[in-house]
DNA sequence: GTGAAAGCGCTAACAT
DNA sequence: ATGTTAGCGCTTTCAC
């Protein structure tokens, strides 16, 4: 292997390898460094094409420069636009970003925090957590470093939030339903129904109908299991063909049962719901290419991804030091 | 900080640091250490909850256990879902993803694999290029790292490349339109032209013409900018309302392009484009959902990122010596 | 079977 | 304004 290092270019230059080291970091000035000699080095630099052991450097100085990202899937849509938001802020500031997928695994979360955790690997860690609870993360060795939580809160822990205003977003859009004629409105609910994001959808539904004085909307409320959503939507379309009071509107609570559920009204079977109203938690450009009128909630999702990286960055550069909240709002899109 | 380390294991064993650090890389058995002992540093390292530096390691080492990945946007879900398939198969085997786009744009491409290779970065590199040829790639500071391109040939450089059969499948696709009476049929490439992809797909299509004795059916492609897809698109449409021979069919190079095209063809102002008939390269779920009858050609998008994944980890295990091109089926999707 | 010691390439006190 | 030196925490050779 034997690359160039520092030790070579400081024989090659005949000035001490601290010197070097200094210019490398612009701390050439600090140290009063002639201007001349600066230039030497970045010359040689050029030249040789040196670049420093980033090994050496993160054990020496106990940084590494790269921030961990996890979500629960990265090629959701959603999540690998946010990716891309923080790549691209965090490479402009010279860090670069190391990305895992839970699928919605508690174990495997714990496992990649723990990978990316152990002895200073990441600086920081932006999160989009399955947890139920705060235990795993209330570890010292865990809540040592940097880390940012997106989407969705992590129940009773007090830590650095990036998320949406998923109560205010849903309560909205199903206030906009009920204010333009619907009635009974259903409301699929995607598992695991703890996930803040979920909760707080659901509560917007709630509150949305009791403002209007309808109690136990809780009933309109039907859970689709995140790994079964194409049979458990057909299922529940076929028993609302037999009910007795008919739903007008069916408010979905994420773009991936939307997807679902729009395809499956296409078929003949269901072609009594032609009428029927969809909404839908997550804007998705599919709604802009189909028949169906679908109103929306747009979430902000290039601005999580740039908060959540500021946040990161100023609590690694210790800029920030109390635990904070950060609620994007959404944007009603009405179809 | 001050965290634990093998130091302080070794003070409370009572046994060298060079014995826990042979138990905890399996060589225990290897360098014949008691079952015994093994177990008591086991269970020490389990009960203090011990991560070795990752740093420390790699810098003894020369192996850091990081892939990149490199592609040009990691929110399409094209990459997305090879970034995916890859992660899961590279967490398997202990290494960890590091993701960079580039945006179509070669001098971040070359900032972005500098940034990985530099001294002993990443053990191997998975690249989707931008480049039009090989001499950046072909530095012996760069080809010393195992690099497995996908998706895009570099042109006229010989290296490792897992890709899609774009020429045979543009060609079957066209072919199909053909044969089931379409006269003349219009293609909407992406620049860059020069890509392998879109070279080889376009060449797909003019082959299919070939061989119906249709000469010059490049006169059909036109190159549609990266950046402005949507206004040149319907600049296009508008002019081909004006055409003599109108065309009966519109093959499209890329699923970005085809989503764009299916709504603009929604405007009333193209209704009399509502009989033409629309195929892509590239399989989307968006063409399930739309009443347009889109046929496509699917790529095994998953296999892509696990055939690549395999292969580096063959190159850094130094299992594959030779260069190898795995070309992977299309699937065609009549609709 | 186990341990001592050297050294991976860098940075930052401390000298001068 | 520039150089000397001591480690960062690990693996591995060599010695016992």
């Amino acid at each position: 292997m034997s690359k160039l290092q520092l030790e070579d270019l400081s024989r090659q230059l005949g000035v001490s390898k601290t010197l070097i080291s200094m210019v490398i970091n612009g701390k050439g000035n600090k140290y009063g460094i002639s201007q001349k000699r600066q230039a030497e080095v970045l010359d040689a630099i050029a030249e040789l094409n040196y670049t420093p052991n980033h090994f050496a450097k993160s054990l020496r100085t106990g940084r590494s420069n790269f921030i961990g990202l996890i979500v629960t899937d990265i090629s959701n849509p959603f999540y690998s636009t946010i990716a891309r938001s923080i790549e691209k802020l965090l490479f402009s500031q010279g860090f670069n970003l190391m990305v895992c997928s839970t699928e919605e695994n508690e174990e495997r979360e714990k496992q990649q925090v723990e990978m990316m955790v152990s002895r200073q690997g990441v600086d920081g860690l932006i999160v989009a957590s399955t947890f139920k609870n705060s235990s795993f993360y209330e570890q010292p060795r865990i809540s040592r470093v940097p880390i940012v939580f997106i989407d969705r809160v992590v129940p009773l822990f007090k830590a650095n939030y990036v998320i949406t205003d998923n109560y205010g977003g849903a309560r909205d859009l199903v206030n906009h339903l009920l204010d333009t004629g619907c009635r009974k409105i259903a409301c699929l609910a995607i598992t695991p129904l703890h996930l803040s994001t979920v909760e707080d959808r659901i509560k917007g539904f709630k509150d949305a109908h009791e403002r209007r004085g309808i109690k136990e909307a809780e009933k309109f409320v039907k859970p689709v299991n995140f790994t079964s959503i194409q049979s458990e939507v057909e299922a529940y379309l076929r028993e609302m063909k037999e009910a007795r009071t008919p739903y007008d509107a069916i408010f979905v609570l994420n773009n991936h049962i939307a997807t679902i559920l729009l395809k499956l009204l296409r078929k003949k079977e269901f072609r009594q719901f032609a009428n029927i109203r969809v909404a839908c938690f997550d804007d998705i450009d599919l709604f802009n290419m189909v028949t169906k009128k679908v109103s929306s909630v747009s979430q902000p999702i290039e601005d999580i991804g740039t908060s959540a990286s500021q946040l990161v960055l100023d609590l690694i550069a210790g800029k920030q030091i109390n635990k904070s909240t950060v609620v994007l709002n959404t944007k009603m899109v009405v179809r």
